[in-house]
Parts: C-alpha cells; sequence; structure tokens
DNA sequence: AGAACTTACTTGTGAAATGCAAGTGAAATG
DNA sequence: CATTTCACTTGCATTTCACAAGTAAGTTCT
C-alpha cells in the first residue's frame, strides 16, 4: 500500500539520509508541525505562521512535500481560490519524529510553549495517537465534504 | 545541570523551531548517526564517510555543533595532530529523534541497511539504550585516557 | 455586469549558503 | 630534515534564500 519510490540521485541508501534529504531544510517540518498541530490548511494560513516564510520558499516547500508524497492537495470545494493541504498517511507517520525534537529541545534548550511540552511529556505515545486520531477524523470529513452534490 | 542558551535572535519559541534551526540542514544528523552509529571521532573520518560532505561545510557544521553543545573537542593525546570529537550528553538525547527518522524512512522510502532497521523496529527502546550505553562507556574510557601521564 | 478584493502563487534582484579545488601551518614520521 | 598527515582555510563558481513586487483565477460587493 504505502508507495516507495526508487528515487533517483539519492546521495546514499541510509534511511537517516532518506530522511535528511527530504526534511532537511529550515522550513519543511514547520510547515508539518503546522499541520499536524495547528490544523492549518490553507497556504495563507502558513504565510502568516509566526516564523514568517517567504512566498516563494512556501510555495516550493508545499510541492516538494507532496512530490514526496507527504503532504496531498486539493480545491476546497467552497471556494475555487483555495487549495487545502493536507497530511497524508506517510505525512502522519511524522509525528513521532516531530515529538522526539520538540521532547530534546526543550530538555536542552530555553523554549516557549511549555503545555504542549508537559502534554507529551506526560504521555508521548497517548499524544502521537491523538494526533493521528484528528488526522483520521479529517480525512473521513473530508472525504464527506468532497462527495457533496 | 544541562546548560541553556538564551540563544539570540531565535525566529520562534516553539521547541520545534529551536530544533529545526540547529539541525535542519542536509549535514547536521549524519554527522551525528556517524558519531553515534558508527564511532566515529575525527575530522578525516567524517570527510571519507559516504555521502561526501566538502570539508568546508564540515568545518562549519562541527563548529556549529560545538557552539551548540551538542558535541565536544579535545585534542588527541597520543597524536597532537587530531582532534577528537565526541558526543555530549545533549548529543547523544538525540538518539531517539535518529532512530525515529530512520523508522519513518524505512517505512515509507526504499533504503538500504535492513539490518540495522530490523533492529530498531525490533525493540526501539533497547537500541537507543544500547546507544546511550556505549556512550557512556566510551566517555569514561575516553577520560582514562585523558588522563593518561 | 463591473469594480474591488482574495488567494495562491511567479518573477526579479541582491545576499547568503553550498560545493569544489587548491593551499596552509602545525605535528608526526621516516 | 625532508616528507607526509591532519585539520583546517581561502578563493571562486553555482545554487539557494529572502524580500519586494507583480499576476491570474476566483469571489464578493454594488
Amino acid at each position: 500500500m504505502p508507495k516507495k519510490k526508487p528515487s533517483p540521485k539519492r546521495r546514499s541508501g541510509c534511511p537517516l539520509n532518506a530522511s535528511v534529504e527530504m526534511l532537511g531544510d529550515r522550513w519543511s517540518l514547520l510547515i508539518l508541525r503546522d499541520m499536524m498541530l495547528r490544523g492549518f490548511r490553507y497556504y495563507k494560513e502558513f504565510l502568516e505562521s509566526y516564523e514568517g516564510i517567504a512566498t516563494n520558499i512556501l510555495a516550493d516547500r508545499l510541492r516538494k512535500l507532496e512530490d514526496y508524497g507527504i503532504i496531498a492537495t486539493k480545491r476546497d470545494p467552497s471556494d475555487g481560490r483555495k487549495l487545502i493541504y493536507s497530511l497524508t498517511a506517510k505525512g502522519i507517520d511524522l509525528a513521532p519524529v516531530l515529538t522526539e525534537m520538540v521532547l530534546w529541545a526543550a530538555a536542552h534548550e530555553e523554549t516557549r510553549n511549555p503545555a504542549l511540552v508537559r502534554e507529551i511529556q506526560k504521555d508521548k505515545e497517548k499524544f502521537v495517537a491523538a494526533a493521528r486520531q484528528r488526522w483520521a477524523e479529517n480525512a473521513i470529513r473530508s472525504k464527506a465534504n468532497s462527495t457533496l452534490p
């Protein structure tokens, strides 16, 4: 079921290298955080997210994430200008990576959002499961909406 | 005990953003992989690692990782030309991040090193514990060596 | 229907990061 | 003491990035 790409021109076959080639930049994981944790779906929401990504970079990253099969795109049925960006199964599977990165930074750096951190620390598995649950529900709703007359 | 930097000029206080600002590039995590999993300690080893990092980039990344407190540097007592790079506690704490990234890529991409992947899949916690164990033993040995007459 | 506005981009330009080749100085080796 | 090894640095071409401005398609207002 999960599509695996032969993926041309990779520097090495190491799985960590594959991850780094897809996600190793200063924006991709933040976009995925916004989708996963904040429920962002529209271009404009990402553009206005706190860290301030440039519009050309955002367009480029969304295109690459879609090429990698991490996110999917479709027209908003209720507003033809908008595109709805959503996580694929491959995308939501990054939840454990994001949570570990949050835990690591929280342990070793001075950061904000202690509520999020404490929730993850309390029960990591539960946090990931909840993220998956929200994603699954959203996928169902989204499917229902797309089949409206 | 863990030093937390006030860290000037960060784009946001989000812990994920902190991680991404330190590790979000195409090389840093590969260097850490080589230290953690392959036991690399010398500049030349990293230079000759499979993915082929350029020497100026390597020097830059090692300097930054040291600035962030993720790795530490000392002279090799048995050869004054060499520097020994080693993981700090903050560095070895990235083991869970690396393992999750390996698992994700292994699940969704075509990669090599199935032995490593299977070992991690078999028991994630155990794999991380073993990495920590190796690190702790190495730290003891290293300390002993540095106090030789 | 037409003007004004939104949305999701693209394009242009300068600055910064990257990749490659060559060079340097300190320390070890023969 | 000449040569080699090691950990870099320097110079330069290429790529990526950030910022500002513009554009086409679709929607809302009147």
